[in-house]
DNA sequence: TTGACAGTTGAACATAAATTCAATTATAAT
DNA sequence: ATTATAATTGAATTTATGTTCAACTGTCAA
């Protein structure tokens, strides 16, 4: 428990050594940014939905916008940032541009955060 | 193939069947709002490190402070809106509240994105 | 009971992200 | 070639989010 020396905070009793521990452990920040960067492409309804979507089927832009009743300009920004992310993946086929999911850690993502979800609603119930 | 009866969008060819199949298959609207919330909160660099920084202890407001070096007025925001999605809990201990992790999908969540992130990142380097 | 400190809160401000709009590219059909 | 359509793009606009700032609450110690 002692002064803190950093200028920014005015933290006076911190507990040295847990911070010191943590701060050893911890992830460096470019991958933490990296995180953070990959719950952001998941972090927005539209885009939620174009995944849970895709995980039924592959689908065109057309077939997005006419699903989510969104404009196609809407919906094509939208896919640039999930292939950005490599979460999906698009291949052309004559005028269309078929879009569907690039590989399984989405479903298993999905998945997890799913049970989160009930379980904290079952606590907040409860 | 036929016409679309949106207003919005503005297509002439959306693959009926398809698109009828998913909309059928679809999770509701609630639901996937629920899932971007919880991405939502896991969506910015700050809540990432303090979550990161609570998997390997327990900490106090001020520590976590220390660590980040960032105000207590700014991390105490973002521990209220962790604790809301119920990714972490805080317990009082005298003048002090101690936080950690609510439950342990976080942890699973991480796993998984990680895994996610190396081989997005070893693609885009092959 | 007064002072000091850990933490919280709400409003203001600053920044980032989503959607719209207009224009453009690429492909297919006439 | 010309026209129509799927999709993309960039800029403008709108909306959402993070941080700061100042004030406040609750707890401990003198």
């Amino acid at each position: 428990m002692t002064k803190c020396k950093c200028a920014i905070c005015d933290c006076n009793t911190i507990h040295d050594e847990q911070v010191k521990l943590v701060k050893k452990k911890m992830l460096d920040d470019e991958s933490l940014m990296d995180i953070a960067d990959f719950y952001k492409a998941l972090a927005d309804s539209t885009r939620i939905k174009i995944i849970n979507a895709l995980e039924k089927s592959e689908l065109c832009v057309c077939d997005i916008s006419a699903l989510l009743n969104m404009t196609k300009s809407a919906i094509s920004h939208q896919l640039q940032n999930l292939k950005e992310m490599r979460l999906i993946k698009g291949r052309k086929s004559g005028k269309e541009v078929i879009y569907s999911l690039a590989d399984d850690h989405v479903r298993q993502v999905f998945e997890i955060s799913m049970q989160h979800i009930k379980e904290a609603k079952r606590e907040s119930k409860g």
